[in-house]
Parts: structure tokens; C-alpha cells; sequence
DNA sequence: TTTATATATGAATACATGCTCATATATAAA
DNA sequence: TTTATATATGAGCATGTATTCATATATAAA
């Protein structure tokens, strides 16, 4: 994309207009963090890594739910993975969107 | 709702466990901004107030859409209106949320 | 290779959601 | 009261989404 064009959208989004791609990965962001087993998902990988089965024992949720949750986080790069034999370890993989979370989680626990 | 366990709740939310109803208003929160038209909406308020025609001619969305949203966002207290005739005239109505999404905005046109 | 364990995946289902259309309500002016 | 304008509302529809179930894949151990 061109340099140019792109300093004056990104200009033009602190004052006014939003382009497309920007209006999409933003609601992309606030959706990954819209629903409660997401959010109970991220804000335990939030203090350390995690195994799938051990976060579905946690939370008391079904392996494939949390499996199925894992992948759309980490198409969204939220979480990352490492593995050991056959067991893998998410953890959380940006700082910024978890921020956000906890900032509204404090928020919202403040009333 | 009892203070000493209202503390105790807001205590655990910060190292690890999320009481339902701090579950829910959060998920409620980013729900409310993880839909593009939403954000354009509360976007455009995040400077000045607008009636609701004019909300739907500036970004281009149905009289009937954009009241519906307006409910939607005004049941959530993010936006509130004063009336002047038969104009209502909306603007924002909680600057912590509205900081959370320009923060995001900022995020994303930065990439 | 066989077996066990951990995780991923696709289909099906039930439910939620955003938009549109038609219409209702509310305020003001004639 | 009649008319015009601004906004709200409910129904219907099309699409999206979270969960469950059954099964597939992958790694390691026996």
C-alpha cells in the first residue's frame, strides 16, 4: 500500500473517517473478546501458558470447545502455542488486546 | 451487595477468577463494539454530537438501522441524547469505553 | 505395529444478530 | 384538527456463531 495515501488515512482516522480495513480488524478484535468463554480463555492465559485439556478442566468446558475457541484466538494471533510431546501450551500473544481486557474487566468490576 | 465480598470479588478478578456478572458486562461491552456499524456510529460521536438523520446521512445507513443501534447503545449507556423539538441529538455517555475504542482504532491503523 | 493420550476438525443444531420494510409515535406548525 | 417531520418499533429474513458429537490426526510408549 502506498506510504502516502496511508499516513493521510491513518490522519484522517484520529479525526473522522474510517477505512475499510481498519473498521474490520477492529470489530474483528472486540468479537474475539464479545463472547464469555473467550474472555474466561484469555484472561487465564493472561498469568501463564496453559494446556488445552487443562483449561477445559479449569473452566469446566468440553475439550472440543476449547479447542475450537484456541484456533479463532490464534487466527486472530491473541494466543500462540508451544509443544511438548503431545501436549501443547498456549499463551497469550499480544500484549496490547490483553491490556484492553483487563481494562475492562476492571472497569466493569469497579461497580 | 456486600462490601467485604465485593472486595474479595475484585480482588480474585485480578489474579484470576471472573464472577459472572463481571463476566457479562464485559462481553456485553465488546459486543457492543465488535460491530462495524457501532463503531462508525460511536466513532462519529466521539466528537461532537449528531440527530439521528444525520447519523444515518453522514455514514450512509438506513433512519430505521441506525435508531435501532442507538437503542442498542443507549440500553448500554454508551450514548445518551437531549431532545430540541423533534430532533434528538446523541452524543457519548462513557468516556472509559470510548477511550478503549479509540485505543483500538489507534492500534489498527498503526499496522 | 499396537495402544494410549492429547488435540484438532467437520457436520449438525440451536440460538443470536443486523438489516429492511412497514408502521407507529411524538412534537411542532398550519 | 390536520399536516409534516423526526424518530421509534416490531416482524420477518438472511446470516453468523457457539456448542456438541463423532471422528480424525499426531505424538509417544509398549
Amino acid at each position: 500500500m502506498d506510504e502516502k495515501l496511508k499516513n493521510t488515512e491513518a490522519f484522517n482516522n484520529k479525526e473522522q473517517h474510517l477505512d475499510e480495513e481498519t473498521l474490520f480488524v477492529v470489530s474483528q478484535t472486540f468479537k474475539a473478546l464479545s463472547d464469555p468463554t473467550r474472555i474466561r480463555i484469555l484472561n487465564l492465559l493472561c498469568t501463564e501458558e496453559h494446556s488445552v485439556n487443562d483449561i477445559a478442566e479449569i473452566l469446566d468446558l468440553g475439550q472440543s470447545t476449547v479447542s475450537h475457541q484456541l484456533r479463532f484466538l490464534k487466527n486472530l494471533r491473541l494466543v500462540k502455542y508451544r509443544r511438548e510431546g503431545t501436549t501443547l501450551y498456549y499463551s497469550k500473544d499480544d500484549d496490547h488486546i490483553m491490556n484492553l481486557l483487563m481494562q475492562a474487566i476492571e472497569h466493569a468490576a469497579h461497580n
